[in-house]
DNA sequence: ACATATCCTTGAACACCGTTCAAGTATGCC
DNA sequence: GGCATACTTGAACGGTGTTCAAGGATATGT
């Protein structure tokens, strides 16, 4: 059978998971597939685009379900999104490489634009918004993937992630809401 | 003359900032320094603890004068430390394995979550926000050092960065202040 | 002045890496 | 069968981080 596209990402995104991007090459990734590290280069156009691919495949299932709630869908999209990426080693950095470079193409961004966008007076403000939320989304993240591969102790990084979410959120939340929540 | 850490470490700098992090090899840094690849080992562990080094080095001259108002030293702040890393090819990346590794050794981080200590209820306040704001600012500078490097168009980055920025401060900022700048 | 101990460098090797490309093999179509 | 298109091989090119026995330099003690 010959080689697919898609077989070679799943493999891709196997790899990583399995043994993060130090064990992700294109000679592993030949090797797995009983193939010759040439055979990759017909499918795939180098090692970078490659990476967002993955990227893309990795966040392909996060697409939750809409509840009316702007603010909640957002805080569950970005917790589905940690849970997504967090389990695969280094995967805050490619994932925020794809974001940088084609953040369009991954539905996952597109929604938290929307999402973000419905609370936001101006197109800057949803910009500045998003990225705020998703640089703190893959920061944190990373900094959680960078520790543990460095067998650092982990010190509270769920809490301190949602805290930090509730943060950005306050700053786009309409005021009435803010003022009822700010006692808890 | 003997090699001196200082000296790897400086040459290292002038290396990442002249060509990025894919020219920063350890037998290019022992070129520069006219010295076979094995001498480096003896003044420094490994690369990853030499671009730890780097970005520490990176940040040293990041420390600003206090002006009484904490709103406004983090903002100046972040936007030193975004002048620093941001001409420096790939430097958020390495930036962010050093926030991740010991963000303790590194003053620009220490006075930054004193700062927002200040404006905080409880330490685990102070974590969350800091984080944001950390995050935020290797964030941005790594999406735009992405896209640079992929000759991609930057649309705007400096005004994302600082609206980004507002919005995460003003999580932080006190009420009453707040709810006179809403209207700017 | 000589021996010793510590500091630092060399040179070579090990086991990898991404990428290219001419030449070869399959596969489907007329 | 012939032919074009789709895909793979095998080999090479010029790199990479890291280790380590061996050796050279340098300072200290006698």
């Amino acid at each position: 059978m010959a080689l697919t596209h898609d077989e070679v990402i799943d493999t891709a995104v196997g790899l990583l998971r399995k043994h993060g991007l130090a064990d992700l090459t294109m000679r592993r990734l030949a090797r797995e597939l009983d193939v010759q590290p040439g055979a990759l280069y017909w499918h795939v156009d180098n090692k970078q685009t490659l990476l967002v691919r993955v990227s893309e495949r990795m966040l392909a299932e996060v697409t939750t379900a809409t509840t009316g709630d702007p603010v909640a869908d957002i805080r569950r999209l970005a917790g589905d999104m940690r849970n997504a990426v967090l389990p695969v080693p280094d995967g805050a950095d490619v994932v925020a490489l794809s974001y940088a470079l084609d953040a369009d193409s991954v539905p996952a961004f597109v929604r938290l634009r929307h999402l973000v966008g419905a609370l936001c007076d101006s197109p800057a403000q949803t910009s500045a918004a998003t990225d705020l939320i998703v640089h703190h989304v893959l920061g944190s993240i990373g900094t959680e993937q960078d520790r543990r591969s460095a067998d650092l102790p982990l010190r509270g990084a769920a809490a301190t992630f949602e805290r930090g979410l509730d943060l950005a959120l306050i700053s786009i939340t309409p005021t009435a809401e803010r003022r009822s929540a700010h006692g808890s």
